[in-house]
DNA sequence: ATTCTGACGTGGG
DNA sequence: CCCCACGCCAGAA
């Protein structure tokens, strides 16, 4: 693994951690933030990468439109979507219910 | 080396 | 609103 490549991983982690409890945001505005605009798959590379770290809460990460893009990288078959109900948030047919009430802008930390 | 595939997003029609 | 083409870039085949 490269240095930039690190950085950008730790970049995206650090931003990741700060999502708080019952909040979303989506891999674009991660990937805004951290200057990478346009790298918004690299960010779920990065989430992809996260396995080892539980201190990631990935499950909080969705993309635009607010669906669980990636429920099934997650083990079984519904466990992001128990996490984000664990947190007070609805998902029906893996579209988060009122996502724009729950969406966390990261430039307004 | 080339092509394809994604935990994505935007712009045009 | 939906659909499509394209940009993006790391890996796999």
């Amino acid at each position: 693994m490269h240095d930039l490549e690190t950085s950008f991983f730790e970049k995206v982690y650090a931003l990741a951690r700060q999502i708080p409890f019952g909040r979303v945001t989506t891999y674009g505005a991660i990937a805004k933030h951290i200057g990478a605009s346009g790298s918004a798959r690299m960010v779920g590379w990065a989430m992809n990468a996260s396995h080892s770290n539980p201190d990631i809460p990935a499950h909080r990460v969705v993309n635009r439109k607010g669906l669980l893009t990636g429920k099934h990288h997650f083990e079984g078959t519904n466990l992001m979507q128990q996490l984000l109900e664990n947190e007070g948030i609805k998902v029906i047919d893996n579209q988060i219910q009122d996502f724009e009430k729950y969406f966390w802008e990261p430039s307004t930390n």
